[in-house]
DNA sequence: GGCAAAAACCCACATTTGGGGGATTGTCTG
DNA sequence: CAGACAATCCCCCAAATGTGGGTTTTTGCC
């Protein structure tokens, strides 16, 4: 039987997938966790066959966390449950090397599915993130860490000059960034570029 | 039997939770909707005691659809089952008449005790949603409709020269406006406003 | 070792925002 | 009716952002 863990900060979200899969009778749910912290504990407790998580978590995300989990646990697969329908959350998940990508808007029976096709050593991504990988598969912003850094000032609602001063740099050197980010973001304004930023979670 | 209806867009939830309902004994699920309009349809089909409802759905906002819902089952209960734990929505949802609101992070129990609770006649509220009401519910922002219509073309990217063309109104006027949002919503420049509006979904 | 990209810096000038005053109409309500 | 408030407009000036150019140094990679 297949052993499940499933990371989740609602928990009662959690409770009704853990009652889908045990119903199913293809794998049994070891665990439930709602942080990263727990998670990891669990994790080198248990040592489960899967884990099915959440990205969103109060204590980090949980697609970072990834690269972590596989290492204390390398013979487990990892398949990704959440609501961000976004292209660059989609793909760094994949690049950290998820085995799975489902939204939270597929059917009880899909999840099954991506259990066993995983756990067979299949890959399973639904339908719609595979469409969301495809469309702009070119057109990823990939930002920079410097670049990141001084966006996610910006959307905390610094100024330029402030920022130079909190990462020891020269107001110029933020002021080119700002350029940067608009052109690699497409926005004309620091509006446009919070609203971006957030919206594609890229802080 | 209490005869529920769920509308939650994230279909393996919403199984879930149904799950977790009819396991319990008390209550039997007897539609699950995806939709605004899919709801409105199967209300006025089965007219259920209770309505278990999220907030995000693809065709608008469960929270505005409210009224329309009660108007068309007046003896049905309410009760808000989402994850946002913003005071604004939670003072909007208990303003149009709601009979209980969830934070997704209780579990399957408080559930179930909600929908017992609420369906005597009572009225349920989840701690944590509780607190949030408590806390700033003087620090209402309370913008009029002229500024809501500002910010949210602000949010959009536009400037105020923009803003006071599509609006047929004077530079002055937009740049006012921008000045009373700043003050009201504690923002110090546009970043954070565009912040603090998507946040607490003001636009 | 060399090349490309990232990271840091600089200048000049235009445009947009931000902060401090105002004023004038309505409309609604005690 | 007076006072509050929404909605509209106005002025001035400082500060921040947007534009369009640059340069240098480090760093990772083939």
């Amino acid at each position: 039987m297949i052993r499940v863990i499933i990371a989740d900060d609602h928990r009662v979200v959690a409770e009704g997938i853990a009652k889908l899969i045990e119903e199913s009778g293809v794998a049994t749910v070891v665990a439930i966790t709602g942080t990263i912290a727990e998670t990891t504990r669990l994790l080198q407790q248990e040592h489960p066959d899967l884990l099915l998580l959440d990205v969103a978590m109060p204590d980090g995300d949980g697609i970072d966390a990834i690269t972590h989990f596989v290492e204390l646990c390398p013979a487990m697969r990892v398949v990704v449950l959440t609501s961000y329908a976004e292209p660059s959350v989609i793909q760094r998940a994949v690049s950290n090397g998820v085995n799975g990508y489902l939204l939270k808007n597929v059917n009880g029976k899909e999840v099954i599915k991506a259990i066993t096709t995983v756990s067979e050593g299949g890959v399973y991504i639904c339908q719609e993130a595979q469409a969301l990988t495809m469309i702009r598969c070119e057109e990823a912003p990939s930002l920079t860490m410097r670049e990141r850094e001084i966006l996610s000032l910006i959307v905390e609602g610094h100024t330029m000059k402030e920022i130079a001063n909190e990462l020891c740099l020269g107001f110029e050197t933020v002021h080119s960034y700002t350029k940067y980010l608009r052109q690699k973001l497409g926005c004309k304004n620091t509006a446009s570029l919070v609203r971006v930023a957030l919206e594609r979670h890229l802080v």
